[in-house]
DNA sequence: GGTTTTTTCCAAAGCGCTTTGAGAGGCAAT
DNA sequence: ATTGCCTCTCAAAGCGCTTTGGAAAAAACC
């Protein structure tokens, strides 16, 4: 069985490798072979073949060595382009023990929350890997957890890093990939051994004093927060960033008038609703998304407030594509970081990492820009 | 350098495998070399060699063959486990010819606007795969085009099949994956050729039927609504069923309620004002996406109309996690569809088309419920 | 007991690429 | 003429798995 298919394979080469020199009516029957076999796949023998030259000579050529004089490289080239010469993936991963993949893992551990943050990131990221010819590997939880999907990675080399999201305190994925010897890269950071491990983050510290500050300086007094879940990372950095500029103005911290949970739609609304229901209500108020805006604003417009007069807001946003923070009204000023770009940025370390294996472990710290526009003012105009 | 590594991992081994009969000091050192040597990956041979069988035997009684002996297989399994041994999946790949991977490819083109719609799908789906040992390889965007890359997928064998996310009218992939011979499932449908692929989708038009009727049923004659993209089926669909139940009641059509574009926070509290600004303005609105609802309910809001009473919204919700319809206020009558749920069911169907080369191509068509709440209300009370 | 069938295992040949180590040819220097 | 040094090319040996086509041992039949 499979050689007649192989026979075939050869009587069907044979004609369209010969394709230039026949006549027209072979000619027109091979266009129309060519058209209906796109999918067949020659490989590097048989272009070798073709090409009379050894398979060696035609991998470098195809690969850039040096060895291979300049005429028969471009005569490879050309040849292999023309007849849509596609090396086999897996193939050369096996050869050369290299995947040219990376390994994103979902997370899906929080009570299925799939974040929507997480795919402009992805999207961000395999932007830049498919430029450099790689592929993104994406693992979903389910029976597995994320750090046995690391040891397989690791163990078979089915990716060449990973990239790991949403960093939490005292993450243990991070003691694993150094262990495992997993390239990867973190987005966010956490804050023990920052030097052990490369990463990329906002400064979301400074971010959000930067934004308390304005609110401080507006005359607010009584400032609200509504944070992503305490345990990330992230969230614990804006905490502390809200805190110290609160500290800095002598304002006491209220633990009424924060919170911390899932950044949903509904629990902005509620907790904005929470918040601007007791009775010293606070008259600005912070939130960690632009997701929980959606809800707060509904909070806000129910209560009859008018934001910007009644009550200032601040939000941080990541410039998803479908919650822009420009367009809404009043426009709200917002600490703002794309997080597309820094999915992008993101694979570009991690890309480097991989290709310069003793090269120093990257870290990025993005100072976040403090957009203000027409949700904040002055406190009791 | 590399036989280096070869003798070491030699006496590694060697030791590793001794282990239970070795006496405590060593097996201490031993443990403490498992512990580092974690990510170490014995091969298939070296299996084999330990368990005094041949490797052939060896794959046969890891992959489930019967033409080993069960006594044999069970001591196979035990030690492989044991050893932690993970078959290379590069070299099983190139062997096989199967990749275990399905390829699912980001929708980029559409004016960088990342659906977060599609995160949630391919979670459910990314799902299944882990259960059955599959993985996916996510693309997006960039230098190739969609059917570029599933050229070089189909080329390559880099997956056992991909995924087509929101098809369009006339949609050009799928002809060109039939010819590619590349397993394939669509979510959502063409109109033409419906059985030419394999699909799942929603009762797009019977749930805006639904929809409309329920609206006309309450009095409504007036209806407006804020649409996807016209090009894409589900949104035409959706369109279809809108129109046939105005129809129905000897409603006319008319163009100045209508909209159709990218379901964003923004373009759903544009179109809703300018709809609702129109002298003779509708009652009822209806919504292809629960991101068009924040905006509708800002436009609402501000206008100082009251939702239910003054004018009456249903939407469809695919069940995003962060955008609740049920936690709204009020709470959002809705034609609701899990698009993760469809994730998971796709990739079950595409696992089968792959498994069973010779099935029948499977067409699932999914009715929508109508949840009623309370959002909408009969006219003029 | 001899013969056939079944069970259980193996040697070896791929899968399609990369890479090592070496050879052939050309040219300049000795 | 010999040597040395490039430049360009190739044969062959992997990478780690699966799979084909037996073969040996065990079991079943006559």
């Amino acid at each position: 069985m499979t050689s007649i298919i192989k026979i075939v394979k050869q009587i069907f080469m044979f004609y369209v490798l010969q394709r230039t020199k026949s006549n027209f009516a072979v000619a027109t029957i091979i266009e129309s072979a060519l058209e209906m076999c796109q999918s067949y796949s020659m490989n590097l023998k048989e272009l070798a073949k073709y090409l009379n030259l050894s398979p060696t000579t035609v991998s470098r050529a195809l690969n850039g060595y040096p060895e291979v004089g300049a005429e028969t490289k471009r005569r490879v080239d050309a040849e292999a382009q023309r007849l849509g010469y596609q090396p086999n993936p897996h193939a050369r991963r096996l050869a050369t023990g290299r995947s040219h993949a990376i390994g994103h893992v979902f997370p899906t551990d929080r009570s299925l929350m799939i974040d929507p943050l997480f795919s402009d990131f992805v999207a961000g990221a395999a932007e830049i890997y498919a430029v450099h010819g790689f592929e993104v590997m994406l693992h979903a939880g389910g029976s597995e957890d994320e750090i046995s999907v690391y040891r397989r990675y690791a163990q078979g080399g089915a990716v060449d890093g990973v990239v790991v999201l949403g960093p939490r305190v005292n993450d243990p994925r991070i003691a694993v990939l150094n262990k495992l010897k997993l390239p990867f890269i973190v987005h966010g950071r956490l804050d023990e051994h920052e030097d052990s491990y490369a990463w990329l983050d906002i400064d979301n510290r400074g971010a959000f004093q930067k934004a308390t500050k304005l609110l401080t300086d507006l005359g607010h007094r009584r400032i609200g927060i509504i944070n992503g879940l305490e345990d990330m990372t992230f969230a614990l950095h804006r905490k502390q960033g809200y805190e110290s500029a609160l500290r800095d103005k002598g304002i006491g911290i209220d633990p009424m008038i924060t919170s911390s949970g899932l950044m949903t739609e509904e629990n902005g609304y509620r907790q904005s609703k929470r918040i601007l229901q007791i009775t010293n209500r606070p008259t600005a108020l912070l939130l960690s998304s632009m997701l929980l805006v959606s809800g707060a604003m509904r909070a806000i417009n129910e209560m009859g407030l008018h934001i910007g007069k009644d009550i200032s807001v601040i939000a941080h946003d990541d410039g998803l594509p479908f919650l822009n923070a420009e367009g809404l009204v009043p426009s709200l000023t917002t600490t703002r970081s794309s997080i597309r770009a820094a999915g992008s940025r993101v694979a570009e370390l991690l890309l480097n990492i991989i290709t310069d294996a003793d090269a120093e472990q990257p870290h990025e710290l993005w100072s976040v820009d403090l957009i203000v526009r027409g949700s904040t003012g002055s406190v009791g105009v």
